[in-house]
DNA sequence: CGCGGCTTTGATGTTCATCAAGTAAAGTGG
DNA sequence: CCACTTTACTTGATGAACATCAAAGCCGCG
């Protein structure tokens, strides 16, 4: 394994640090997501590629930047989850989407805009790489194929974002939490069982509904015997029902 | 001018023609829109686009392509305005956006789908340049600035259709209206009274209400006397407190 | 221990979709 | 060109879905 951050290496948790500690892995070239990332780059242009990327390791519940502040890299993410959220009153945000393992963040942003109209946040301890916006610029101006690999990966993240809030805004709030509950089971975690990264609150922001109305619907859905809860693990034990309820939404 | 469409050369929408006309315009290289659009491309190979590229008028309520068809080229928009929609059930559809003079229609899509997952009609007479995709894709493959002008132009796409559907989401009915009202008079028609491209339906689509809802309240913008209404020209009376309606919602 | 944040449940109110029914406008066929 | 049909528009009444408000238990943390 290629990726320090693959070992046990996390401390606990510790608020008021604000980017926990950088890390120097052993370099894009073999880099264990290299066959997904930049596979159109050549031994020598990923080296210049490695020259100008950073890694660092995010915990848990740190703010990566902040709504207004100058976008100056994108962010590739290694590990973990991430949150893209965004004030929209005193009391209220929203989360714009979450990004996983190989997403790559503000990629849509980056090439239109000076400045964050999202804030990011680690949902769970991360490892994620910096990469200069110039860095990339350069690379797609000088290699027409890196260019289109750019692009597909730029049009897939659209597709993905907009579908899914297509999606979510033509359900009920009961399609809407059995949607969230089986995205988390099926493309984040591959188990049945797993432990919510999110409070009930922010997936109330997720998928534009009030906390109550979470909380309410996933006891609905316990007492269905549809899931089990305690805390923040989930267990789904009816998966084509909540798929059903999902898509009648 | 260049463009023969400006001149008033358009027949009376008659339904059942699937591809009004074909025109020839004078070409890429003295297109008017051509500074906004193609500048990264010396004229040998805008020649090379030329020669890719066809131009269609489409008359008003003509369907340009369906869901579920192959993506073949991208469409560029010279003239007129084109809605992007999509069947959600049986009795009911959705307009993802409203592509207008300037905007690319597919430009997202093309790249990550083979297959057109909503369906493209002008409402109203237009004219349009369909391009190759794979013409668009070897322009990309050997011009870095061409793709960094495709790039960032994917991104403002990107940007505004995400940010205009979370702003409408965050709304209550009234601001919808209001917001959808200001969109037309401030970006689309640049004057406080214009003709109503869409039907109360197709509003409602746009904006995720029903059209008994969109009908009400329009009246009570007009009680109210913030807009008039007849028929479907609309002149907003008081765009400062249709504004304050908007960002209230 | 006590404070603040997260969670939970119940009661209440508002917003909006739905249904119904009627008028106006626009397309269609004789 | 007129009668007919269909589609768009309009208004009111009703009910369901959801937000809001209130109150209390829980838990981690200083």
């Amino acid at each position: 394994m290629t990726f320090i951050i693959n070992c046990n290496i996390f401390t606990p948790p510790k608020m008021g640090i604000r980017m926990s500690e950088k890390r120097n892995s052993t370099g894009c070239q073999i880099c264990s997501f290299r066959v997904m990332l930049f596979n159109a780059l050549e031994e020598d242009e990923l080296y210049k590629l490695n020259a100008c990327r950073e890694q660092f390791l995010i915990r848990r519940g740190e703010v990566i930047c902040r709504e207004g502040e100058p976008i100056e890299s994108i962010i590739y993410v290694n590990q973990g989850l991430i949150k893209l959220h965004k004030r929209v009153s005193e009391t209220r945000s929203q989360i714009i989407s979450i990004a996983r393992p190989h997403d790559f963040v503000g990629l849509l942003s980056v090439f239109s805009k000076t400045k964050y109209y999202y804030s990011i946040t680690a949902i769970e301890d991360s490892s994620v790489c910096f990469i200069s916006k110039e860095c990339i610029l350069n690379e797609i101006r000088s290699n027409g194929r890196f260019a289109l690999d750019i692009i597909t990966r730029m049009s897939r993240i659209t597709d993905d974002v907009l579908e899914s809030k297509f999606a979510l805004s033509s359900k009920n709030l009961r399609g809407r939490i059995a949607h969230i509950l089986l995205d988390f089971a099926d493309n984040i975690y591959n188990s049945n069982e797993f432990r919510l990264p999110v409070s009930r609150r922010e997936i109330a922001e997720l998928i534009d509904m009030r906390t109550e109305n979470v909380i309410r619907i996933m006891s609905e859905f316990r007492k269905d015997r549809l899931i089990r809860i305690n805390g923040h693990t989930v267990e789904i034990m009816n998966p084509e029902m909540l798929r059903k309820i999902s898509s009648a939404g």
